[in-house]
DNA sequence: GCGCCCATGTAACTAGTTACATGATTCA
DNA sequence: TGAATCATGTAACTAGTTACATGGGCGC
């Protein structure tokens, strides 16, 4: 199977919850899978276009009073077959790049207090990504439909994985923290 | 700061710890830092001639006997100064991607077996993974100036963030295959 | 009046991937 | 004798990013 962008059956999925239009699917990609996934506009933009072409999906355009019309996006019987196909494939993962971590590999010329401050920040940018998953978390469940519901349990299993890599995070930052602390305290012993 | 290729980078920083050839620098990134680095030939190769072309490394073709001559590169000061310049730069890490998490929201129509073998696979791979960096621990504090040593320390660090994430990934494996178990009984008690 | 949100797109770029091509040596 | 490792590279591609361009509406 050659591999197709990945972007393709993100819009994909996402189009098979609801109509969207491009400017939706990146809200939706900002707001409800930032977790775990990205998309920006000019990409967005272009893979629709592919979509529609090979019909894939189909574009509406809708008027709105006082708003721009918008191009509304409804996912086909081929698109549908074509996402599901994919998810029944094997995932092929890319391997994770953290500069963070490369970065600080190579850091023994670096000033301590540089390292710490990038951990610091780290660490708060988990803590509100952690907050803002909880939150996620209280949606999913505050649905009508969602009590027993396949789709909600399913989102609630994405929602974990946030909070147990999260966490995760949170705490190898506190034990980094302290032995950069010890390090600093050490070298400067070395130079009073 | 206009960002430049991350690869520039990480590649400078492998050659700020010993000279290296593109093969060698393709194997330290499998076996030292594959836990949140990558590369790929093509690109190693590549980048190294731009390297060289602004004289952050030169190349050294060491001929050996019996085995195909190596171009090894060496850092120069004008590299090492562009490499810590980056070090000290804030973190501007790349949002991640995880397609197993993408497939999974995306999956109520997907038959729930397909779903536990993904997990299971998942898993089976983050507990080698975590025995690797386990191995890799162990291989760091067996150098003879390791004790005590800034680098020692720093390595450790990066280990210890593989040990956190994939322990987290796998306890989350755990409770994701019961709760897709506890799916699967529901949805068999339906159709009996 | 200012800034944010809604809304769509293009142009230019570059980073990174896949596939291809070659060939010697070592080890089982 | 066949697979794995050592060793370097090119060609073709495509996926994804950044920057640019535009403009009305809404709330403070």
């Amino acid at each position: 199977m050659t591999t197709k962008s990945k972007t393709r059956y993100a819009l994909l999925g996402i189009l098979s919850l609801h109509p969207a239009s491009g400017y939706d699917l990146k809200k939706f990609c900002d707001e409800a899978v930032s977790q775990f996934w990205n998309e920006n506009y000019a990409h967005i933009y272009s893979v629709l276009k592919e979509l529609e072409a090979e019909g894939l999906a189909r574009k509406q355009t809708e008027q709105t009073d006082k708003r721009p019309p918008k191009n509304v996006y409804y996912i086909t019987p081929k698109g549908k077959k074509e996402l599901n196909n994919w998810l029944l494939q094997p995932v092929r993962e890319t391997p994770p790049r953290y500069e963070l971590l490369l970065k600080l590999v190579f850091s023994t010329d670096i000033p301590i207090d540089n390292l710490i401050n990038k951990i610091k920040q780290y660490k708060e940018e988990h803590i509100k990504a952690l907050d803002l998953v909880k939150e996620g978390e209280k949606e999913i469940w505050s649905y009508p439909k969602a009590q027993g519901s396949k789709w909600a349990r399913l989102w609630q299993i994405g929602v974990n994985s946030g909070k147990y890599s999260y966490k995760a995070t949170i705490d190898w930052c506190d034990e980094t923290l302290e032995t950069l602390e010890e390090i600093k305290k050490e070298s400067g012993a070395e130079v009073p």
